[in-house]
DNA sequence: GCCATATAATTGCAACTGCAATATCAACCC
DNA sequence: GGGTTGATATTGCAGTTGCAATTATATGGC
């Protein structure tokens, strides 16, 4: 906004901003939990088994440890998700998709992707979804490590 | 995550998380306030006078009103923003920014700009600027359509 | 084995956000 | 010109997040 250059940023910022919003909206109007519990539910659909370490989850999800203890107490609570503890490590636990879960989550993708698919990705041609998505991942592979450097000092 | 045609998607919220969180977090590093601030800031110096209504800042920023209402506390509590409320309408309020959120919000302008260049527009050619930030507008005006169709219902 | 250090998961508390009112005023209509 | 409708800004409350501990366990040096 300040810079001309800067425009993709903030062009960024306002994209991602209204996705979410209308992704959030279009879930809570089918009676549908948050996109928070879709991303934690694939990251543990996604894992060996429907299982992950709760570290490795929050790792996949990109969000800190002690939300992700907060998540999945909320996920608990409904039956979606089970926990247990490593006996080899005791300082390790699990997180495990149920069959709730498993269902929950394949509702809530059809809802997510027809979302996706019609406000985002429809603008993108195949080269330019090719181009992007790799041009995203070096600038996030970027920031984690800028993160990881930064925040050990 | 699901589905291989998502994957630009899941960059883009990846990407987006890292980003935002390393900004703030050399924000916090330089002992600056949050993102959130920068833009308010920016949203205010960016119109006529440093001054702008209430419901048109919450628009440009797209965030909530009642957040913005209390995201404008916080800044007026600073010394940062004032308030004043119309006379022509009674139900109108304009926020300006003050001399001292101007020179802050430049303050934290070196840090952020710094970040973003580096991190995230380092990784676009000029004409990859332009065609990915045309894709990005036409994404978040269909969402926003979306959800003012949708929001009324 | 014992201590210092590191890692994993969690929790307490303060700050922030979303949703559903509420208060205030404007505009329209008959 | 009084009553209904609509818009603007704000607040109460519940839920969520971030930061700084805390608890529990593992690992390496000696």
């Amino acid at each position: 906004m300040a810079a001309e250059q800067a425009d993709l940023w903030f062009s960024f910022v306002r994209a991602h901003r209204w996705m979410i919003r209308e992704i959030e909206r279009r879930l809570a109007a089918a009676d549908l939990p948050p996109y928070a519990w879709y991303d934690a539910l694939w990251g543990l659909e996604s894992g060996p088994g429907g299982t992950r370490r709760m570290h490795e989850l929050a790792d996949v999800l990109a969000i800190e440890r002690y939300n992700l203890t907060r998540l999945v107490d909320r996920l608990e609570r409904e039956g979606l998700v089970t926990r247990a503890r490593s006996a080899e490590d005791g300082r390790a636990a699990f997180a495990s998709i149920t069959k709730e879960g498993r269902a929950l989550r394949r509702k809530m993708w059809k809802v997510y992707e027809t979302a996706v698919d019609e406000l985002f990705l429809s603008r993108f041609s195949g080269a330019e979804r090719d181009l992007f998505a790799k041009a995203l991942d070096h600038a996030a592979a970027d920031a984690k490590r800028s993160m990881e450097a930064g925040g050990a000092s």
